[in-house]
DNA sequence: GATGAATGAGGCTTCATTCAT
DNA sequence: TATGAATGAAGCCTCATTCAT
């Protein structure tokens, strides 16, 4: 069982980050939750940053194998974009709060003291942009192809489009996280941002 | 030059704070970039925290009193959303990375060793919902507007979709910042959110 | 050489305390004394009352050992009373400038910030109040015996006649400490103190 | 009204003295207390151990009076003693939250940077040393009155038999104030502690 | 591979003291 | 005299990281 430890050291990670956020949370807890000692962390990942950042590479993974599922599922553009909105709400729901701490900082700036900006950057476009440009393709693929089939305006960017889903759904879910007071309504969400992004991309 | 000493303390903290995020930013460098003591900094406000959030409180103030004055300025919705469009957009771009490190932790967990679970809620309640809540509700004032004179469609909860525009700008612009190699259009976005939003919420 | 760095740590405070009080007292200073880094000192104690406290502890520990030994050898009262005043002289001698600095503020208050008025009792009630408890328990045995085998005073409370005899010990070892200009006869103190307390204690 | 400020401090300082010890007492607190600004404070007194001092001073001054008109007003040593020992336990129970933290660091060393051991010790002999020594004196002149007279023993050192007196006394309020549960019973201790004092002084 | 004791840099915060008004 | 804003030194404590076993 090569990789168990791995994946262990993984979730109790994740857990962890999602509850107190990067700086909060420290690598003592993470071990002992994970039930191994401190120091195998750094068997499997080279620091706190990496490890981070690995918890939102898997996750970005899984979502990105899902919505790859549904792209062949839907011959219309206007199912598939609803249904990975779905996939997408399910995401933002179980990840938000976690992906929400990859600031500019940690993505641009290599930890102090670790020698290598390159192989920092190289390190995080592999982990973080590359899949963030994975989502947002599929996605905007699905644009592309509404459009090229007709039915979906021309003047909007496919890109932006996605990167506009993408962020209303994130948007919409983190304010009921982090300020449930302001009563958004969980279960009609998903309709309402479905409603409101196919009218707005679709002619007429 | 009362509160002077305070502002300067403020404009210091912002920039600190957008560059380095809450747990990297020092007071030390703070107090530094603002010419002062660290102890004046704990004159004019309780704690870290309190400093960031006052931060970001006298950004939403602006933020608001900007809105404020457009909704007067204009009689149709569609114009005045167009307008608030703008003004968001110039919000995200200079206040985005400050506003992002307001983290469900902090605003929901009062520092440790600091007694007062309720305190620390009311002062965030203050400066931090109150005024979110607030820009959300002239959004979503233009939208139920949009709707009650027709025009706009019904089906769309007037809140959501403020929260949804919202959210669109933060993330294209935060995409934009975060990662640039993406090549998201700056020029262009404006223009594209605003289509694809007033498309989404008027009637076919 | 398990505790061992606990003890290392445990000489220095007490030298580092004795010396200084407990607020004078660093925990840089203890640590360099020790040879230890200063984080180390929090692997072995919680905090620096905690090892202020277990300072105190183990040499109340020691004091009762010493004590708890004397009770056996003596079959007379008046000559176990003797004993255990000239043990109470020198632990008296050594450690009242440690020991002096347990002000019912560091006992009754939790160190602010550690969310624990429980716990903080708990701790402090078996580190201090125990042993101290324990020490006046032996002393008044030996008064209560007296008095049960007759030539002791009956209507002395024996509880109250323990901690007369302990006070008068360290009042009159401190305040030759504290102001060696009283001219105070070391030499002759313990001899003067028994005489005062046994006759005092002792009928007609 | 000179001295009506200075004695609205000493009064402040000394409340808050009593109840967080020295190191726990801030000028804010005291200040603010008084009803004077923090700068005030360094008006009347050299620094924050001045300061408490002359609070000492103050009450060992009241104590000394109180004694002094005891002396003249008995004849027998022995009642002498006695009206003596209850000034003692309501000094001690009003004061000895006070006077306890005078520890033998504050009095040997001058406050860092204050340049000056000589004006230090000359301030401490002054405010502290010399009450301390009238104290003793006047308790011991009457052990030696009682020894000149006949009654006491003449083996036991007047001034010895001073401090042990007054040790005892605080002592046992110490330990009632700093241990409740330990059951001393208020009431009774002044009564048990003649009883024993005079009882050791006293020829068979 | 695995451990966890040890490290030590660095951060937030407090507070006695000063000084311009 | 009186004020109180400003200072800045100094302390406790945390925690990512290392390394000998």
């Amino acid at each position: 069982m090569q990789g168990g430890k791995r994946d262990l050291i993984l979730d109790a990670a994740e857990k962890v980050f999602r509850e107190k956020g990067f700086h909060l949370a420290t690598l003592d807890e993470i071990a002992s939750k994970a039930g191994v000692a401190k120091g195998t962390i750094y068997l499997y990942f080279k620091d706190k940053l990496d490890l981070f950042l690995s918890t939102v590479e898997r996750r970005f993974r899984e979502l990105i194998d899902e919505l790859e599922g549904m792209k062949g599922r839907f011959d219309d553009p206007v199912e598939a974009i609803s249904g990975m909105t779905d996939v997408l709400f399910k995401f933002a729901r179980s990840a938000e709060r976690l992906v929400r701490h990859m600031t500019p900082e940690k993505l641009r700036k290599p930890p102090p003291g670790k020698l290598g900006v390159k192989a920092h950057m190289e390190m995080v476009r592999e982990k973080v942009f590359k899949p963030i440009e994975e989502v947002i393709g599929i996605l905007s693929g699905c644009v592309s192809e509404g459009q090229a089939r007709g039915g979906f305006r021309a003047d909007i960017d496919p890109k932006l489009a996605a990167v506009a889903l993408i962020s209303m759904i994130r948007g919409v879910v983190f304010l009921k996280i982090g300020i449930p007071e302001l009563g958004i309504d969980t279960a009609e969400s998903p309709k309402q941002v479905k409603a409101l992004f196919l009218n707005g991309i679709m002619e007429g």
